[in-house]
DNA sequence: ACCTGAACACCGTTCAAGT
DNA sequence: ACCTGAACACCGTTCAAGT
C-alpha cells in the first residue's frame, strides 16, 4: 500500500465529506485496510492531513502559466495568489488544514521561493519582500478559509448575507447597512479587490522604475 | 446554571487546554454538572464554541482608546485592528473557531459598523469602504489564526524560522534563503507591517483631502 | 515482514428515569 | 420543571496475535 495513494484517498474523502467528518476509520473502510495498517505509514491523523494538505499544494503549479516570470512583479503576483485560489476553490475543506504554519512543507517552500525570487528579481529589497510574502500569504490562507463555509457557490451566500445586512436596524448599523449593496458578487471578486488593494500598498514600496516593469 | 456562566467555563477550558481538547465532557466536570444539561442551553457543541467566539469578540472594545473616532482613519483602522490582535493574543486558541462566517453576531456586526462608519465618515465610498473592511477581516482573521500555533511567545518562533529558512540549500532556494534574515522578530511586528501595506493601498484611494485628516 | 481484530480510553448526542 | 446516569454510535491509538 503506496504513500501516496493513501494520501490521495484521503484527499477524496475530505473533497466529498468535508474535513470535520474525515476519519481514519472511513479511510481505512475504503482502502479495505484497517486503521491499525495506516499508523504503518503515518505517525497518525494530523501528520496523515499535513500530506493532504502537502498535495493540494502541489496542485497549485498545474494552476500557473507555464512562464510565470515575464510579466511585471504585479502580474506574477496575481498570477500565483489565483492559482493558490483556484486550488482551493477545488478543495474547499483543505485550506483550514493550512492553518497554522505558513507551509514548510517541499511544496510550500517552492511557492515561497517562487514569490521571493520574483519580487527580488523586480527590484524589491529582500526586506520588503519577505513582509510583501508573509502579508499576502495571511490574505490568502485567511480567505480561502472561508471557502470551507456554507454553500459558497457562485454568490449564492453573497446574495443572503446582502439580504441580511440590508435587513438591520439603519439606525444601530447605519454605516452596514448602507454599505449593503457594495457586498461582492462572488467570493472570487472580492478575494481580487482585497489583492489589489494589497499589491497597491506594495507598489508604492518599489523602487522607480520597477512599478511597471 | 446562567448562561453566561456556562461559556465563561468554556472559554477558560479552551484558553487553558487548547480548542482540540476542548470537550462537553470536560466543560460538565468543571461545572459539576452534566453533558445532558449543557444541552438545555445550547444546541450543541458548536452552538457552544459561536458562544465562546461572540464572548471573546465582546473583549475587544476593552482594547480600544475611549474616544475611537477622534484621529484619521488610518489611526482609527490601525487602533481597532490593534485591538482585535490583543484580544487574539490574550485567547490565541480562539481564532480558529471565528473561522468561517466573518462574525455575524452582536458584536461581530459592532465591530463592522465601527469600521464602516469611520471610513465612510472620513470621506470613502460606501463601495471601497466595503472592500476594504472585507479584505482587513480576513487579514487579521487569517493572521490571528497563526496565534494558536506553536509555542509563539515574543518570537521564539521567528528565531526558529529564520534559522530553518537560513539553513537551506541556497541554490534552490536562493531568495528565500537570502530573505531569511528579514524575518519578523515577533508576530506583532509582522502584523503591522501587513496591516501597513494593505493600508497604504487604502490611501491611494482615499478622497483628496481625505489622506491625512 | 506485513497486516489486523479487538481492546482502551475517549468523544457528541439522546432519552428514560429520577427529584 | 429541572436535572442526570446510562446508553448509543462513533472516535484515535495501540498491541497482541495472526499470516
Amino acid at each position: 500500500m503506496p504513500r501516496a495513494q493513501i494520501v490521495a484517498a484521503a484527499l477524496e474523502l475530505v473533497d466529498a465529506d468535508g474535513a470535520d467528518d474525515f476519519s481514519l476509520r472511513s479511510l481505512a473502510r475504503r482502502l479495505n485496510s484497517s486503521t491499525a495498517t495506516l499508523y504503518r505509514h503515518f505517525s497518525g491523523k494530523e501528520d496523515l492531513l499535513v500530506q493532504v494538505a502537502e498535495l493540494v499544494l502541489g496542485e497549485v503549479r498545474s494552476h500557473l502559466p507555464d512562464e510565470v516570470d515575464r510579466g511585471s512583479w504585479r502580474e506574477e503576483l496575481v498570477a500565483t495568489a489565483d492559482a493558490l485560489y483556484l486550488t482551493f476553490e477545488e478543495h474547499p475543506h483543505t485550506a483550514s488544514l493550512l492553518g497554522n504554519s505558513v507551509a514548510l512543507g517541499q511544496n510550500g517552500l517552492v511557492l515561497r521561493e517562487l514569490v521571493l525570487g520574483s519580487l527580488i528579481n523586480h527590484g524589491f529589497s529582500p526586506e520588503i519582500a519577505s513582509k510583501a510574502y508573509t502579508s499576502i500569504a495571511h490574505y490568502v490562507i485567511g480567505f480561502c478559509g472561508q471557502l470551507g463555509g456554507s454553500d459558497s457557490s457562485a454568490g449564492a451566500e453573497g446574495r443572503s448575507l446582502r439580504k441580511y445586512f440590508a435587513g438591520l436596524d439603519p439606525v444601530r448599523y447605519p454605516a452596514t447597512v448602507s454599505s449593503a449593496s457594495f457586498l461582492p458578487t462572488s467570493l472570487r471578486d472580492e478575494f481580487r479587490s482585497g489583492l489589489d488593494l494589497l499589491l497597491d500598498g506594495l507598489s508604492l514600496r518599489a523602487h522607480a522604475g520597477s512599478t511597471t516593469a
